[in-house]
RNA sequence: GACCCUGUGGCGGAAUUGGUAGACGCACCGGGCUUAAACCCCGGAGGCCUCCGGGCCGUGUGGGUUCGAAUCCCACCGGGGUCACCA
């Protein structure tokens, strides 16, 4: 008697699928079987099958949210689904645990930020645990512990030794609300990225890392890496490498000023000189004349101006210095301006101005009253009489440009550089947007900088023995402008390690991104006590196989981080040059039309969810929202699909195992009434291997998943074997999701650690269905279809198709003239 | 302003990359089970028309290429992102 008709009830001894009573039993196995804990390879041994999955670590300034389950769970199921292929993956997890926000966090509450931290990073990890990620628990690691931060102050060492880290005084962004100075990436819009405060410049000695040295490479090695082509964009973009020229103009006195310029084909229609307000002469090149007052206040002025106000103006201001410079190649005399729409940090601070080829230049020229001077045309066209601003494009042709008139831009561009350098007044160059790292920070919470200051012998590093500088206890920690580690005095007075002088400790932290920037090399060798990492343990293990984060790191934390890999490798500490072989980002979550974040108040708990679902609920919706890579909506009751699913499941595994004896079959014959369901079955690891391992599209993946348990609930006819061998190839399958459900179900079908057990193959045998069902198009219109054999004859599909009742009418006699055969899929007719 | 992404039912999304649009899920409707409800199970559904055979329309809008277009090309509109005086 078949118990599997319309209606079945559940048997009132069949248990209910309870998620808290199976996930607590298998999370308990599996820590005390310590089945996530991957050790570093024994010397010798294998190396071939080691796979490397990493999440970016979490920020512990509160707890987790749906963000970070998507994050993780999609990295959780890249690793399980490798470990069932064979690979030995590293799945490790940490904490960002210094840093502006967390300190943030405590002023607010009132609390130490190492207490406020601590705690975090507790709730965190309880519910990292709750969750189920495979995560190997002996690698975590902490970036506020000093056993961490010991290694960061002494790759800063290495560093400062090499030339990559130093002091300099420099206009740097202040931020008046976090009161500490902010890298030129923190800045977004003139604003501080943290708070929104509005930047200030400041000119003041902070420390910087020489990543512009790295500028080519950074650019360069981007063809190495596996990114997402906006994120590589993204990285371009950011260190914005400029072909140009450098070009020295004369002053009457001898000395001169020079310009970095992308067009040196238009130098002929420079018709003034402009320097940034901040160049270090703008102001001495008036002195003692008529304009001296005038630049002065501008200078004043502008200084006085934000980053923001300064962009906003619309109206291009300046002001004359009274000076002039000779233009090397046509010895003409121009004048020089002093204007804010000139930065000083980008080239040299300082530009001709070619107002006909230029839009800003052309600009001031119209406010000011300069002259505007064409030199390139339209190849064919006429000379431009009018004054107007003429946009660069290939076909131009050199005009009023002396010796050089006639020539193709592209070629006067190199005749003229030729020119400047036989002749001494300047040179082909390269310019970059990225600028040096500023990553000294007036804040409590973060690495001290391993310096002491010695009256005598300067800026003298601790000596690695003396590692770590330990960050102060102190109470009053807020900041007031200046590092409040100032004020613990006991701890700045130091000897001088050089000298044995009396000598103070530096004291700004460094930022974050410092922090962040090597953490994934300390994951291979996170307890090691003599130095950051062994050269054998990174090397095995990296690069990262699959990296995965939030596109919000683009720029900032990937690019640290390759700057960091670069320089260790220079200095022989690493044997590889790119830190993430494979990036994938993932789309942000959104809840209520707003983007699911704290300060948004719309966040949702996991832990919510998971009282009312399961943690294999949460996992599996959180990955069934949408593509990974794109933004998504949560939607409240979307979750409970996800569990109904696993409950169908759960009920149709349990029936199977009280149908038949324990055991899970390799394959089954596809024989009789249950033949569609073994192909179903095939047709379905297929779709799903594709989906993960290939697409990383874990919805359809979900959605394959659920079309087999589907087809199994209704295949009543099918025999036990068939269906134990459905229901347990869609344990095998949902087990990376769903892991602890998997684990339950496979164990109770006869199987036993699903988390071991090979990933399913499908036969290529069964993909091939041997009915096909073809649809016919009249003149491009769908207008039937029809079923043959597999492997059918042409000329068959053809007078299949014809015979089609519905054809036969469309085509009513006409006569056919062209007829298409898509094998396997559809027959086209077109008449007259 | 420049560059990139994106637009498909009531909603989230699918479509093997030029071959039967709307898989899967949510919400919804009908039926079964139940004293009743929940749970669960079976079934339905893009819109309009229909003589119930089927027909017309339909993937932001308008054009184009093709036997055939959500998919390729051109123009435009909407949404999102990145950069934005970088000379």
């Amino acid at each position: 008697m078949n118990v599997h008709v319309a209606g079945p009830r559940i048997p009132r001894m069949m248990e209910r699928y309870d998620p808290a009573a199976v996930e607590a039993r298998w999370q308990e196995i599996w820590e005390r079987e310590h089945v996530f804990d991957v050790p570093n390879p024994a010397p010798g041994e294998d190396v071939s099958r080691l796979s490397y999955v990493l999440e970016m670590l979490p920020y512990p300034s509160g707890e987790l949210h749906m963000g970070h389950v998507k994050n993780y769970t999609m990295g959780d199921v890249v690793t399980l689904y490798r470990r069932r292929h064979g690979d030995r993956v590293m799945h490790p997890m940490g904490y960002d645990a210094f840093g502006l926000p967390a300190e943030n966090a405590a002023i607010r509450s009132g609390r130490h930020p190492a207490e406020a931290t601590r705690e975090n990073i507790a709730a965190i990890r309880r519910q990292m645990k709750r969750m189920g990620w495979s995560i190997d628990w002996n690698r975590e690691l902490s970036t506020a512990d000093p056993e961490y931060y010991h290694w960061t102050q002494w790759i800063f060492l290495r560093l400062f030794e090499a030339g990559l880290a130093s002091r300099k005084s420099a206009a740097v962004k202040w931020c008046p609300n976090d009161q500490t100075v902010l890298a030129n990436e923190q800045v977004i819009d003139g604003r501080c990225e943290r708070c929104g405060a509005e930047v200030e410049a400041r000119t003041l000695e902070q420390w910087f890392f020489k990543i512009t040295d790295y500028a080519d490479r950074l650019l360069d090695d981007l063809e190495q890496v596996s990114w997402p082509e906006r994120v590589v964009t993204m990285q371009r973009n950011w260190i914005g490498r400029s072909h140009g020229a450098e070009v020295a103009f004369m002053l009457d006195d001898g000395t001169d000023l020079r310009v970095f310029t992308t067009r040196p084909d238009t130098l002929f229609g420079a018709t003034f000189f402009v320097l940034a307000p901040e160049h270090s002469r703008a102001v001495e090149l008036a002195d003692s004349s008529e304009h001296s007052q005038a630049v002065a206040d501008y200078v004043r002025h502008a200084a006085g101006r934000t980053a923001v106000e300064r962009a906003e103006a619309r109206e291009k201001t300046g002001v004359f210095t009274g000076r002039y410079v000779t233009n090397p190649v046509n010895g003409e005399r121009i004048p020089v301006w002093v204007a804010d729409y000139v930065l000083a940090e980008y080239g040299t601070g300082a530009i001709m101005a070619v107002p006909a080829h230029d839009e800003r230049d052309f600009e001031f020229a119209e406010a000011h009253g300069l002259e505007i001077r064409p030199v390139v045309a339209q190849r064919g066209a006429a000379p431009q009489t009018d004054i107007a601003y003429v946009a660069h494009s290939d076909d131009e042709v050199l005009i009023n440009s002396g010796e050089f008139s006639g020539m193709a831009a592209p070629e006067g561009a190199q005749a003229i550089i030729a020119r400047l350098e036989a002749d001494g007044h300047g040179r082909g160059t390269i310019a970059y947007r990225l600028r040096d790292w500023l990553l000294s920070r007036q804040r409590y919470w973060g690495c001290p900088i391993p310096i002491v200051h010695c009256k005598g012998c300067g800026i003298v590093a601790v000596p690695d023995d003396q590692l770590p500088v330990v960050l102060p206890d102190i109470k009053d920690f807020a900041p007031r402008g200046r590092s409040p580690l100032a004020a613990a005095e006991d701890w700045v007075r130091t000897q001088c390690p050089a000298c044995g002088g009396p000598a103070s400790r530096e004291t700004d932290t460094m930022d974050t991104f410092v922090d962040s920037s090597w953490y994934y090399m300390r994951y291979a060798d996170p307890h090691n006590s003599t130095a950051p990492f062994s050269r054998e343990a990174v090397d095995a293990w990296l690069p990262v196989d699959q990296y995965i984060g939030g596109v919000e790191h683009a720029i900032l934390h990937l690019m640290y981080a390759r700057f960091f890999t670069k320089a260790l490798y220079d200095l022989g500490y690493v044997g590889f040059t790119e830190p993430f072989a494979n990036l994938f980002t993932q789309g942000m979550i959104y809840y209520l039309g707003a983007k699911m974040a704290k300060s948004k108040g719309n966040v949702i708990s996991p832990d919510e969810l998971i009282e009312r679902f399961g943690a294999d609920t949460v996992r599996m919706y959180s990955l069934f929202l949408g593509p990974p890579e794109q933004d998504a909506e949560w939607f409240d009751n979307g979750a409970k699909g996800c569990h109904d699913f696993l409950a169908r499941l759960w009920r149709l595994a349990l029936e199977s195992a009280a149908e038949l004896e324990p055991g899970i079959p390799a394959s089954v014959p596809a024989e009789g009434p249950g033949a569609e369901l073994v192909r179903k079955t095939h047709s379905t690891i297929d779709r799903v291997t594709h989906d993960v391992g290939e697409r990383f599209a874990f919805n359809t993946a979900q959605s394959a998943v659920h079309e087999l348990v589907k087809q199994l609930q209704r295949s009543h006819d099918a025999t036990p074997q068939q269906r134990r061998f459905a229901v347990a190839t869609a344990v095998s399958l949902v087990q990376p999701y769903a892991p602890h459900l998997a684990c339950e179900l496979w164990q109770r079908l006869g199987g036993e650690r699903v988390w071991d057990a090979p990933w399913p193959v499908a036969d290529p045998a069964m993909l091939v269905a041997d009915e096909i069902t073809y649809a016919v198009q009249v003149n491009g219109k769908l207008r039937g279809e029809f079923t043959v054999a597999a492997g059918a004859e042409k000329a068959d599909l053809l007078a299949a198709a014809r015979a089609v009742p519905n054809v036969a009418h469309h085509l009513d006699g006409a006569e056919v003239v062209k007829e298409i055969v898509v094998p396997g899929k559809l027959v086209s007719l077109v008449t007259r």
